[in-house]
DNA sequence: AACAAGAGCAACCGCGTGTAC
DNA sequence: TGTACACGCGGTTGCTCTTGT
């Protein structure tokens, strides 16, 4: 097991130890303290040895997800932001509950924070809607109205605090100036959602930087993986020879156009994930509980 | 003010995969 | 080559906080 050098306690010792009464439930500060401690001097990995090593009462799976998903010091908590969840439902359309692939191309969140994510916020949707998440109405609901919906708040979001320049990246959508947090490790290649009018929306990536051919079968570094994610993926809201016929909006009985023309509905209270209020729900319903 | 219901999130569990011996 | 162990992932649970009545 020693295979590192790492382990501090004989095999003898460490089976007893094993019999020990580990701890379960939330963690305390004093075993942050020491988890963080005991990283910071050794490394992290080797989970099991480890919560011996550092006298932690704990299994070595314990110890990791405490470490990935909350003292890591580069984790985010906190309120996703509309990118983030733009890029979640890209990403989750794609991929599906593939959480930690997700959480690649999410730089300091965890596939956790993701999953409770999609579960509390976006699995809620889809009930409200009497749907099922995973139906093909509802997944065009998400592709077709919440999307482009998030691309339109980005922009008037990005537009009311256009002037701010300091630890942004800078991207153009359509006309507008769209940004990015740097913390989004753009990697200096310029991100650009270019709009082309009735909520047709492309993310491309102006970066010089060669994309990688395979950054979506291989792991490669956020920084580039992010880039290349966004130089790979066209999600336009024109007409899809895959979900429509040429040339109108219908699909499976909802009428994008219909619905988006009365845009008031769409509106949202905050800035939260709200995309769709009382009304809208209703609405939806009936297309819904129609089209059943 | 008290209680109930629902939402959000941290943590646990089981299983599949990778790796060392 | 087989076995044991460690790791990582996705699903689930249960606790805490918030909101509504």
């Amino acid at each position: 097991m020693d295979v590192q050098g790492r382990d501090c306690v004989p095999k003898a010792q460490s089976s007893e130890e094993d019999q020990m009464e580990l701890r379960r439930g939330p963690w305390t500060v004093e075993e942050d303290f020491k988890l963080i401690d005991y990283i910071a001097t050794h490394g992290e990995g080797r989970w099991n040895s480890l919560a011996r090593c550092a006298g932690l009462k704990r299994t070595g799976k314990s110890c990791r997800l405490r470490w990935l998903n909350y003292l890591r010091p580069d984790v985010r908590h906190g309120n996703i932001t509309l990118e983030e969840q733009l890029l979640i439902l890209e990403l989750h359309s794609r991929w599906g509950n593939r959480w930690s692939k997700i959480a690649q191309h999410l730089p300091g969140r965890t596939d956790n924070e993701i999953k409770n994510y999609w579960r509390t916020r976006v699995q809620k949707h889809a009930k409200q809607l009497k749907c099922d998440v995973n139906s093909k109405q509802f997944k065009d609901t998400m592709r077709y109205l919440w999307m482009p919906r998030l691309v339109e708040r980005i922009q008037a979001a990005n537009a009311a605090s256009s002037t701010s320049t300091a630890a942004v990246t800078t991207a153009v959508v359509g006309t507008e100036p769209m940004v990015f947090p740097d913390d989004h490790h753009l990697g200096g290649g310029a991100q650009q959602v270019t709009s082309s009018g009735n909520n047709n929306y492309t993310l491309e990536n102006s970066s010089t930087t060669a994309a990688s051919s395979d950054s979506f079968g291989t792991q490669v570094s956020p920084v580039s993986d992010f880039a290349d994610y966004y130089s790979n993926i066209s999600i336009n809201h024109n007409p899809n020879p895959n979900c429509f016929e040429a040339g109108n909006y219908h699909n499976n009985g909802l009428d994008f156009q219909c619905l988006e023309q009365n845009n008031p509905w769409l509106d949202t209270v905050d800035g939260s994930d709200n995309i769709f209020d009382a009304e809208d729900l209703y609405f939806l319903q009936q297309q819904f509980n129609f089209n059943m």
